[in-house]
DNA sequence: CGGATGAACTTACTCTGGGTAAGTATTACC
DNA sequence: GGTAATACTTACCCAGAGTAAGTTCATCCG
């Protein structure tokens, strides 16, 4: 079924891009929600109204759409989980709510996750560390001025963080895929293995 | 630049299959180790000598081929590893050297762990899923009997495996593509990380 | 005020790669 | 020896990424 766009061929009346770059984006989440993680760029151009150029010229190839994706999948995440954590003292409660307040935004965007994560064919190990660098950045800062108030070398903060964002990624693609247990269980059952690994030494 | 296959059309003299599952999956590798993780059926079919479709009789298409070098890559890092810690008492230091080994043996085959964690478009979570079960199942299991040695719940295996194959995937990503740091290292650093949660509670 | 230039689209194409149908030569069996 | 099954290759289809060419509107300059 070839639905042709119904706006004419020329530039449209009003000097104004028709779409901008935000709205290319919000068109290509429903697109993913709707049809899944194997959506095409042309059912994403057609669910935003236009065609696939104007895709390529706000947001770029299915790499960079992936990417830009990626980036608001983490931003999101970390916002829920700035919210979730805010005010906490550093303890062993707050690492529960961090990790549930992860989990629980993978939930929220189910389809999304499981595009960023999956996506594009060739690239991917390298999207992989650039969606990964959105949450290890700011994570290690706060791993690294904890431990520097500690006393402690805070060099361990880099790949600590990419150790946790790891965990955190198989464990919610499985929880999401097949686990139907809640959040906050298995963000307990990591933390009784990170915690006093973060905590001593 | 078109090789065109030297065999000639019908049924090869000699009543055998010409090529064999593993030689395809042999030339599989040798195909990525030489193009990298965006090669095509057809250079793997041409590296075996053969064609596409006799790719497809014997492995399958593009998924199956991804997740037989899958379990190849899982089983070639199991080995290494049970090499590695064989005999060794269930200790820190024992966790050191599995990690280690791991880390080793992906970098050993480069190419192709970035071809089995990248690799196919829609369905590649469940595939990534796939693979670390390969590796999650004995872990939990070694876990578990660990835990009811010790008088402790065993139930906690499955997610922590999870949690620490997810970790290596990540961390060896991160090691292989940006870090220059010898693999002792960095095995040492995610073992502070869990040690103590693994030995307590 | 009218024509040239450029901007913002759509249409229509190319090209690559996964997957498959049809064709061809050899073996096996009766 | 002729028929059926087998093990290939060739030749194709199709979807989807990416791009070139065409079309309409706006703007600017004389």
């Amino acid at each position: 079924m070839k639905v042709t766009t119904r706006r004419r061929p020329g530039r449209p009346t009003g000097g104004q891009h028709v779409v901008d770059r935000e709205f290319v984006l919000d068109a290509a989440e429903r697109a993913i929600r709707r049809e899944g993680p194997g959506v095409s760029l042309e059912a994403i151009a057609l669910e935003a109204g236009v065609t696939k150029p104007v895709v390529y010229a706000r947001v770029g190839g299915r790499t960079e759409l992936a990417n830009a994706l990626s980036e608001r999948l983490s931003d999101r995440i970390i916002v829920a989980v700035g919210k979730a954590i805010r005010g906490m003292p550093l303890g062993r409660s707050t690492l529960v709510s961090f990790l549930t307040a992860n989990l629980e935004a993978v939930a929220t965007d189910r389809e999304l996750f499981l595009y960023v994560t999956g996506g594009t064919p060739d690239d991917t190990p390298h999207r992989a560390l650039y969606l990964a660098n959105r949450s290890t950045v700011p994570l290690a800062a706060q791993l690294a001025s904890w431990r520097t108030h500690s006393g402690l070398d805070p060099a361990i903060a880099v790949p600590w963080s990419y150790a946790i964002i790891g965990m955190l990624n198989l464990t919610s693609l499985w929880w999401i895929e097949e686990s139907d247990r809640p959040a906050a269980e298995l963000a307990e059952q990591l933390t009784q293995l990170l915690w006093s690994g973060l905590a001593t030494s």
